[in-house]
DNA sequence: ACAATTTGTGACCGGGTGGTCATATTTTTT
DNA sequence: AAAAAATATGACCACCCGGTCACAAATTGT
């Protein structure tokens, strides 16, 4: 948790602090992740950080905390309801991540390494927390769609989740490998991830989830 | 590339050095591993390090390529015109690698870092090499059997070679997630990465293999 | 206007790092 | 046995880190 000096702080302070914090820590391990470059780049002096927050740990918390905050926001704005099957309702939320990466270019980074690349001891025992989230949400959608003969039954449906969430996932890297869309530039050039290449990315979504539906028909 | 005095030097200390190099490098980042670390275990002087490598990349360097060659023994030891239909041949390859795992477990390691969780940028060069390797061999495998007839047309190769390439290294954290499978105290415990659950693995390893089917048999 | 409180500061600390090099030890050659 | 070459050593260097704390500045309350 934050201290209330930072709660109270000057909101345009606070979020510069944010945009810098989290380039920072999207950029690097938490144990690469460097305060000290953090204060150089903001121009203020690190004794403040301290007063903000506990610790790096804290801080680190907080940005996670806050990075999940938003991206849940895109994903529950899509309902299921609203679609009448579920590919289609699948694809919708796949937009809706997808507009999230566009619009928090470093929030997405930062919870894609969090969730993929971090292995710094001091966050182990917050790494799994939000991967244990997508795949229990999946394995809900799964079972209803099980139910509704949509689905196959001879697996259980942790197993798909297991699959569906790992596929979901590799989207990016399969952009970055047999599109070319290189995430750094896009990153370093201060363009959102997908850069101007949503079309390649559709037409990557549109393949994959020709796969997964082959995949998961009942046989 | 080690320097001749590294080659020159007993072969039991060779192994233990590499044994002692190894386990730190796999359990930590190219940042956060440790010379010092590896020195103190091993209980010689900082300077004999720097005898045998150029520098810690040039250590890093070695044990990639050194870990790569053992484990591409294991995979080409399996040959295709052995086996009738693509899919045992998969199981096959796939099993080899899990022996590969088995008796090397820190190269297991290492080289899954290496893929996955390496992002520190003094080695980025070096990332990507042999995950394009894999990509690439998949392609040929896939574009023979689109050819056959036995796999799907209407989808390039490279999009079904992520599509498998991602699924089949996705079983490990599958064994992790739905089988309870730990593989950081099968490390420290210095058991095998798999440990005792072969028969765990072999039931993962059956249900991808379903899904898979499923997913690229002609539609 | 003054006092009280909150916020900002940066030199400094202990600790860790990769890498060096003059020196000591061991091995090989003569 | 002596000389030469190869190998091993560890104190030392410059650097970076997270975190502290006595102090300065600014803001708020009265």
């Amino acid at each position: 948790m934050p201290k209330e000096t930072f709660i109270n702080l000057d909101p345009q302070k606070q979020a510069r602090f944010l945009e810098v914090a989290l380039a920072e820590f999207a950029t690097n391990d938490f144990q690469a992740a460097s305060i000290t470059r953090i204060v150089r780049e903001l121009g203020i002096a690190k004794g403040s950080v301290y007063q903000y927050f506990e610790d790096k740990l804290d801080l680190w918390l907080y940005l996670k905390n806050h990075c999940e905050q938003v991206k849940r926001a895109y994903i529950e704005a899509v309902h299921r309801e609203a679609y009448a099957d579920f590919w289609s309702y699948y694809q919708a939320v796949y937009a809706n991540g997808v507009h999230f990466d566009l619009e928090n270019p470093r929030c997405s980074q930062f919870l894609f390494r969090v969730g993929f690349k971090e292995s710094s001891p001091q966050v182990q025992p917050y790494l799994n927390s939000w991967k244990e989230q997508a795949q229990s949400i999946f394995v809900q959608w799964i079972e209803q769609e099980q139910v509704a003969g949509t689905f196959r039954r001879d697996l259980p449906a942790s197993i798909i989740a297991h699959f569906m969430v790992t596929m979901s996932l590799s989207v990016a890297s399969l952009m970055h490998e047999n599109y070319g869309v290189d995430f750094e530039r896009n990153l370093t050039e201060g363009k959102p991830l997908f850069g101007a290449d949503a079309e390649a990315l559709q037409h990557a979504v549109k393949n994959l989830v020709q796969l997964l539906r082959a995949a998961l028909k009942p046989q």
